[in-house]
DNA sequence: GCATACGGGAACGAATGATTCCGTTCTACT
DNA sequence: AGTAGAACGGAATCATTCGTTCCCGTATGC
């Protein structure tokens, strides 16, 4: 299959990837630089999603998917109590997902899809967090919404090219974790540590 | 004294103050937020402060020597090491002072008395830093760009009101002084922890 | 009394960014 | 070969936001 059918069908998927890559890196980005990204007209945009609103809702969505997915996986395959929880964490600052949500709260009116999943995805973190606790690997005076919030620090974490902002953002959770794991105990911190020089790059663009 | 002089005079405070907490909680609130705020028209503002960048260089100064005398304080009056630290740690999410010097970052040319203060707060900062790893109270691993990412990352909780989004950063940081001192252990967190609601009620503004 | 410094806030103009529109290209089918 | 129309690219449009300027009333200090 080629020609003008293949091409619309390639753009599907080059938008919505161009959409994922730039909204997480500056969620206020104008819809003009998606198009650009994708390597696409700003009219490809606006044939597959009736307005910018839209289309972040849609974002929105597979994220709370991407969420639910990391849930599912983490409970199902991981062997130690620990592991499972720390996957968890792990898992959710991969994703990215933390920074669109955020700086989307309140922006648009949930469809009923939308609630559902959220409601699920709360459910499911709820449920790792409460075996974490039940095993006794997690310490059991922070809750949920701590966590929560905790990923949304990582998130604002952003330094460098996307690369090196994943690396910084596993340095942090891992410190993270050390203060919630079960018994105390440090552990060596991953990927180097930030440079001086870096931080104050962002003083001269 | 007081009629117009002593008006002009409560003004520049007010002014000031306004400025501060605007900016604090929305470092890009246009200016006419400010006097708003101030209770007092635009054109006070510009009598006083060229430009609105004018505005924000003397607020980002004025943060940086608060950081500068958190520093000073603490090495002068604290007694045992670990409380050193982290009461300097404290002191600068007290000070609050980061979000405005993140989002300002590059946005204008530092002055030579602005690059100065820079450059003491950040020495006092390695310097406090230093003591601290060398008496064995803050683990060797984090560095002081560790420190400073820190700091950005407790500057992005903002929950609530201003009081409450103070009292989670303080339990954040409680988190984070888990993880950071030497021996590792873990003390109870202050402030009540985040409820459910508190996060969902930022979906419908 | 009155010249004037001060402050209030409407008006202006630049910039940004979502959305629409139109001419073009290319496919699919006759 | 020829044509209808789906898909595009991107310029034009339209609304909005915000920094800055300007004009005018006021009341203060001489």
């Amino acid at each position: 299959m080629s020609g003008r059918k293949a091409q619309a069908a390639r753009n599907d998927e080059l938008i919505l990837q161009a959409a994922r890559e730039v909204f997480t890196a500056d969620p206020g980005a104008p819809i003009a630089a998606v198009a650009d990204r994708a390597g696409v007209g700003i009219s490809a945009l606006y044939r597959r999603y009736p307005s910018k609103e839209a289309l972040l809702q849609k974002l929105c969505g597979d994220g709370l998917k991407l969420y639910i997915e990391v849930c599912e996986r983490v409970m199902r395959e991981s062997r130690d109590p620990w592991e499972e929880f720390a996957g968890y964490m792990r898992g959710i600052v991969d994703a990215d997902t933390n920074s669109l949500t955020i700086k989307l709260a309140g922006t648009f009116q949930p469809t009923e899809e939308l609630f559902r999943d959220a409601v699920r995805a709360s459910e499911l973190a709820t449920e790792v967090h409460r075996r974490a606790v039940e095993a006794g690997v997690l310490r059991p005076d922070v809750t949920t919404a701590d966590i929560a919030l905790l990923f949304e620090q990582l998130a604002s974490v952003r330094l460098g090219g996307q690369e090196r902002t994943s690396q910084l953002r596993h340095r942090f959770l891992a410190l993270a974790l050390d203060a919630l794991r079960l018994p105390p105990a440090h552990r060596p911190l991953p990927g180097p540590a930030p440079e001086d020089g870096e931080l104050s790059s962002r003083w001269n663009p």
